[in-house]
DNA sequence: TATGAATGAGCCTTCATTCAT
DNA sequence: AATGAATGAAGGCTCATTCAT
C-alpha cells in the first residue's frame, strides 16, 4: 500500500520507453528531494526548510525543484504523505511479523507507529502546522491517508473487542489516542529525551493503552505488556 | 495563581492615580491585542499572525503594538502564557468545586483542561510550534508554567495511587498523556467536530483515562465515569 | 553677537507683558531642549537623538517639543547654530583677553575654536552630516554663520599679514584650514584620545599653523608657540 | 596594493571556467552596485542610501543586492574600502611617477590624495559617519587601511626630515592634517566650488603645507610649490 | 534537463509627527 | 501649556518563485 506520491509522477501507464525513462528519473528525483527535505528537517528543524536549503542538501539547483514539485506547499505535502506512506508500509509489516495474538499485534502496531515517528520526528509534526496552508485538495488527501493509515489499529481494536479481550471502547477515539501518544514522543521530545529512552517510552505507553483496553481477567496473561507501568 | 502576564504591565504598586489609569489602559490594550491575536489565529491559522494582520484585526496601527509588546516573539509568548494562565486559574477552580472524591476531582481537572483548550483552540497549539523560536528566557518561562500547570493533575494521580484507587502508573507520563488527550481536541478538531460534540469527547476520554487508571475493584463504584466508553 | 536661535522665539518686540512672559518661557524651554540634545549626543552619539530620547533627557513629553520647534530638522539646525553661537561668543572673548600681540591673539582664537569643539564634540560634527537634509533656508543660515564665525580668524590673519608678521597667504583658505584642524580633534577623536591630550593637540596644531604663517625672521620671537612641533 | 574588496568575491584560485565566469559576474555586479551607491550619495547625500534607492539606481531589485553583499553595513564598508583602495593605488603611483625629489614627491602624493577625494567626494566622507555603526571587524579593517593608506605620506615626511629639508614635525599629526586638508575639498565643497577651482585648491594647500614644513633655507629652491600662497 | 541569477512581495521594526485629552 | 497614545511611512531583510541561458 505504498507510493502515494504527490503528483510529480502521475503520468499513468505509458508504454513509450522514453516516457518510462522519464518517469523513472522523475521518481528518483522526487525521492532524492524528499529525502533531502527530511534530512534538513531532522538537522535544523521544520522551520529552516527553505527552497535554497533544500536544494543545497539535495545537491541540485533551486530551479530544478520546480520541475518535480509545483511549489513549496507541494513538497511539504509530499513530505507529510511520505510519513503517512511509511506508516502504511511499516505498520502492516509489524503486524504481519508479530505474534498472531491480537494483543501482541496491537502492541506491535503501536510500536511501529512510534518507530516511524521517531525516525521522522520533525516531518511527523508537519501536518499539525501546515494544514491551514495546504490547498483544500491536499488537506483532504492527508486526512484520507491519516484515516486509512490508522485503519490497521482500528481493525485490531475491533478484533480485540470481538475476541472478548478488550473493553467495548470507542474504536475511533482509542485509535486516535494511540496515534497521539505516538506523536507525543515528537511533540515533547525535548522533555522526554532527558528522562526516558525511546524504548521505555513505547513500553510504558503500550502498558497504559492495554491497561485501559484489556478486560481485567486477561491482564495476567498479558502481564509482559503491562509490567512497564511504573516509572 | 493567575497573572503571569508578559511584561507589558509589570509596573507594580504605584498609588499615583495617573499611573494607575495608564496601567489600566495598558492592560486593556494588551488584552485587546492578545484577543485579536487569538482571533487571527482562529480565522487564518497560527502562521498568519503577521504584525499587520494583528494590527488590522485589533483595529490599531502596527506601530502601536510596539508600545505594549517588545516584538512579535513577546506577543506569541504572551498568547501562550495566556493559555497557561487560564489553566492555572480554571483547573484549580474545577478541582475545588468538584466532589471531594479523588476520582471526581481528577475527572473535573481533566475536563477543565479540555475546556480551556476548546476555548483557545489555536493558541493552545502555539507552544508546540514556537518553543524553538522563543528566546531562552521565554522558553524556560513556558516550561516552568507548563510544569506548574500540570502539577494539579500529577497531585491527583499521586493521591489516587496512594488511596489505592489507581494503578501505580508513571505519574509524569500519564499526566502528559492526559494533556495530550486534551490537546487532541484542538489538534484534530477537523475530524472530531464532525463526529463528536465536545462534551462527548471529554466524557469518553475521561472514561478511557480512568479505565487505565482505576484498579478493577473500584470500577463499579465509578461506573458513572466509565459508561461513556462506547461510541 | 550671541543668540541666533532658530525661529522659536522670533516674535519681535511686543510690549504686552503676557507676551513677554511667554517669550521668556519659550526661550527657557528652547535652551532646556538644546541642552538636552547636546547631552544626548555627547552621551550616545549623534545618531541616537530620537525625539523620544530627547524628550526623556529633557524631562518633557515628545509632544511638547513640537511647541518649541517645528520638527527634528529644526532642532538639529538649532544645535548646529548653538555651536556656532558658542564660537561667536568664545572666540572674540579669547581674543579680547589675550596678549595684544597679533600672533598671540591668533593662537588664542585658534585655541578657543578648539575648546568649543572639544566641548561640543558631537554637535560640532552635525553640520557635516545634516547639510543635505536641512531646508535650503537653514543651510544658508548655517553657511552665513560659519563665515561670520570665522571672521575673527580672518581678521587676525589680515592683521598679521599687514603687520609683516605672516606670509601673504590666502586668508580664506588658511582660516578654513585652521577650523578644519580644530574640527580634526572631533573627527578622529577615537584616534587622538589615545595618543594626545587635548592641550598637546592644540599646542602642536598651533605650532604647525604658525610655522606656515610666520615669516622666518619672526620665528625666534614667537618660539614659545613653535616649540611644540616635535612629537 | 589594490584589491581589498569586501568579501563578495573572495573565492580564490579556481581553474573551473564556470567558477571563473561567475567570479567575473560577481565582481561586475559588485562594482556596479558600489558605483550606484556612489551615485546615490553624490545625488542625494550619504543619508539617502536606502537599499531601495540603491536598487533603483543600480537598476536591479532589492533582493539581488543581498546576493552580493551581506547587508547594508557591508555595502557601506565596501564603499569606504573602495576609496581607501583608490588611495592605495593612486598615491604610490603618483609618487613613483613624480620627480625623485622628496618635496616634489610629497606634493605629488598630496595631490593624488586630493584627486581621489574629488572623485569620490561623498564616499570619502562616509567613514566619518559610519565608523561607529560598523561591526568591530569592519572598523578595524578601515583603521588598518587608513593607516596603511597614509603611510606613504608619513614616509615622505620622515624622508624630508632626514634629508634636512623639513622641520622636525610630528609626522603623524602632519600626515593627518594633510589628509584633513584633502578631505577639506569634500567637506566644504559648497564653499570652495564658488571661489576656487580644484587645481587651485590643491596648489594652495600644497603651498601652505610646504610653507610649514620646509626649512627657510630651502624655500627658494622649491619656490615653484610655494608661489600659490596668495589668493 | 539543469542552473542560479534575478525578482518582488511581504515581514518585522523604528521613529518623526499628530492630536484628543 | 502639556501629555503620550496613536499613526503610518519608511527601512532593512528574507525567501518562494521565475526565467534566460
Amino acid at each position: 500500500m505504498p507510493s502515494s506520491q504527490t503528483g510529480a509522477d502521475e503520468i499513468d501507464a505509458d508504454a513509450d520507453p522514453d516516457t518510462a525513462a522519464r518517469q523513472a528519473r522523475t521518481r528518483l528525483r522526487s525521492r532524492q528531494l524528499l529525502a533531502a527535505a527530511a534530512r534538513v528537517m531532522e538537522r535544523d528543524g521544520t522551520e529552516s526548510v527553505s527552497m535554497q536549503a533544500l536544494a543545497d542538501e539535495a545537491g541540485v539547483s533551486v530551479g530544478l525543484i520546480y520541475r518535480y514539485f509545483g511549489g513549496k506547499d507541494e513538497i511539504l505535502l509530499a513530505v507529510i504523505v511520505d510519513v503517512l506512506d511509511a506508516f502504511a508500509v511499516r505498520v502492516p509489516d509489524a503486524i504481519a511479523t508479530a505474534d498472531p495474538d491480537p494483543v501482541a499485534r496491537f502492541a506491535a502496531a503501536f510500536g511501529a507507529y512510534c518507530a516511524v515517528i521517531a525516525e521522522h520526528r520533525h516531518a511527523a509534526l508537519l501536518s499539525y502546522r501546515e494544514s491551514k496552508n495546504l490547498a483544500e485538495q491536499g488537506r483532504r488527501r492527508i486526512q484520507q491517508l491519516e484515516v486509512a493509515t490508522s485503519e490497521p489499529l482500528r481493525d485490531l481494536l475491533r478484533e480485540g473487542i470481538e475476541a472478548g479481550l478488550f473493553h467495548q471502547v470507542d474504536v475511533d477515539l482509542v485509535a486516535y489516542d494511540a496515534l497521539l501518544m505516538a506523536h507525543g514522543w515528537a511533540l515533547k521530545h525535548w522533555y522526554f529525551e532527558r528522562t526516558l529512552r525511546f524504548e521505555d517510552y513505547v513500553a510504558r505507553q503500550t502498558s497504559l493503552l492495554l491497561l485501559a483496553l484489556l478486560l481485567p481477567r486477561h491482564r495476567r496473561k498479558y502481564a509482559r505488556f503491562l509490567e512497564h507501568t511504573q516509572p
